[in-house]
RNA sequence: UCCCCUGUAGCUCAGUCGGUAGAGCAGUUGGCUGUUAACCAAUUGGUCGUAGGUUCGAGUCCUACCGGGGGAGCCA
């Protein structure tokens, strides 16, 4: 008989056949002539009731079976004569696999802080929280595959090694095999020409640049991938490593982007609300009471969109005393941000066109050469939550932005080279992946949305 | 990196004015029971984050360091 997944068992139409599971005992009742068995299998929030009977009670590797025990049950699907479930399975036969110690297993059958299921991050999918959340993840990811690949973009690789010395985003984590140890000892100094690559070396902070060319060569592309942020950041929206969602477009402008953005969140928003009721419904009624809602409103909306010149005038009449300044030129602060999209729009908006000192290089620089055709998508809740704009692709422009920038134009031969040759309009953007999970599921902590979070002195497991 | 809070049993926490360690949960044992946050009774369990200091005496006061949380900055 073929193992049926627990989610496939609770949704049969009818009764009364023969059943295989596998799963992981989630608690144990004992009563006189029967044991209760709550089995998961981690495909989805709900435990099937397993009845052992009279028959197999007396058994020493059964009477071991406890919390976290995995055991295999083969038995009948039968209707619940008790209140709390439709179906349970009356087993037939009962493998035990492992057990776990019940003095040193970590996991009960109370509710656990976050802050300490993070201790144990290597059982913390076995709740219902993570599963949930590691649930949603995976449904979220295919959302976003499936929404550009119906859109006809390319998914594409970008590399996670890079020689570039700054992409323009923070601190780098270096890549060497240089003997540091050795180092250290007899007080040498790096030689990057001796190392594996000849140079230095890092792990990338963002595949948006490569991203580019592939996009002035294939069209349509996005990335998904990993990335690596080495700054001292402790917060409850950062991480060291995390995973970027990055769409390019060729001959599009400002305004395409936009579009995309906006299509982007709805639909994978809905996708998610679509996919996971049960799990959202646990998010809803046990995380944040209201997110269905609000996700659904968020779905529903027009999204705003103003210019980076008529928010900080809408900050300033805004009579609120804000505890950093607002003025043009200076950048909007979460405080701002949070007010323009949860008090005065209501809803999710697009800021455009940013003063350029405060924006990377890569952007457009407009007609006014005071301001770049960047885009930021606030929403109600965390502020920023998406980051793009239309790139510069004339190439005098983006030589001088970068020379203005202090970067050397000879590093980035390569990436200048696509403004040489056959340059075209062109716009993206970059979405934290942790970031939108996080916003889903109401998850107070980016750390508890990834299995195995990294962060400044964490990288256990 | 900065500001604030915090660290006591496996978990969540209490511990008064500085006087020598507590509860609930879980675990263990026994009882009861188609149970479902099961229930009832008994019971094990502590270098009070680490190192100094003040004091007759420190979980409690002081200093430094380490960990955790919240907020900020940077950003995604």
């Amino acid at each position: 008989m073929e193992r049926t997944r627990i989610i496939q068992v609770l949704k049969s139409e009818t009764h009364g056949h023969g059943v295989l599971i596998k799963g992981w005992v989630r608690t144990r009742r004992d009563s006189r002539d029967v044991i209760f068995l709550e089995v998961n299998d981690g495909s989805c929030l709900d435990n099937i009731q397993v009845i052992i009977g009279e028959e197999m009670m007396k058994r020493p590797d059964l009477a071991q079976v406890s919390t976290g025990a995995s055991v295999a049950v083969r038995g009948t699907l039968v209707e619940s004569p008790a209140k709390g479930q439709k179906y349970e399975i009356r087993a037939g036969e009962v493998e035990v696999y492992g057990l776990a110690d019940p003095e040193s297993y970590p996991l009960q059958k109370k509710k656990h802080s976050f802050e300490f299921l993070r201790e144990i991050s290597h059982l913390r999918p076995r709740t219902n929280t993570f599963g949930a959340v590691f649930r949603i993840r995976n449904a979220m990811a295919m959302a976003i595959h499936s929404f550009f690949q119906e859109k006809g973009f390319l998914y594409v690789h970008t590399p996670i090694i890079t020689a570039s010395d700054c992409e323009g985003a923070g601190e780098m984590f270096n890549v060497t095999m240089l003997d540091l140890e050795k180092m250290k000892i007899t007080g040498g100094k790096a030689d990057f020409a001796e190392d594996f690559f000849g140079k230095k070396t890092s792990l990338t902070v963002s595949g948006q640049l490569e991203g580019e060319l592939l996009a002035l060569s294939l069209g349509d592309i996005y990335t998904f991938g990993p990335t690596f942020r080495a700054e001292n950041s402790n917060t409850s929206r950062h991480l060291s490593e995390f995973w970027m969602v990055e769409p390019e477009m060729a001959f599009a402008v400002l305004d395409d982007d936009i579009r995309l953005a906006e299509e982007f969140i709805k639909r994978i928003f809905s996708l998610c609300l679509e996919k996971c009721g049960d799990d959202m419904a646990f998010f809803d009624s046990r995380i944040q009471p209201g997110i269905i809602k609000n996700l659904e409103s968020i779905i529903r909306q027009d999204f705003e969109v103003v210019t980076y010149t008529e928010a900080v005038g809408i900050l300033e009449k805004s009579g609120s005393a804000f505890e950093f300044p607002v003025g043009w030129g200076l950048d909007l602060q979460s405080e701002h941000e949070r007010y323009l999209t949860e008090n005065h729009f209501e809803r999710p908006v697009f800021v455009i066109d940013y003063p350029r000192e405060i924006k990377a290089f890569y952007m457009k620089l407009n007609d006014d050469e005071k301001t770049v055709r960047a885009m930021d998508l606030l929403v109600p809740g965390v502020g920023e939550i998406i980051g793009g704009s239309e790139r510069e692709d004339r190439y005098d422009v983006l030589l001088r932005r970068m020379k203005d920038s202090g970067l050397d134009p000879d590093e980035y031969w390569w990436y200048l080279d696509s403004r040489r040759y056959g340059s075209a309009p062109h716009a993206g953007f970059g979405l934290g992946f942790e970031r939108a999970i996080q916003y889903v599921t109401g998850m107070q902590n980016i750390r508890d949305v990834i299995p195995f979070p990294r962060t400044p002195r964490n990288a256990a497991f």
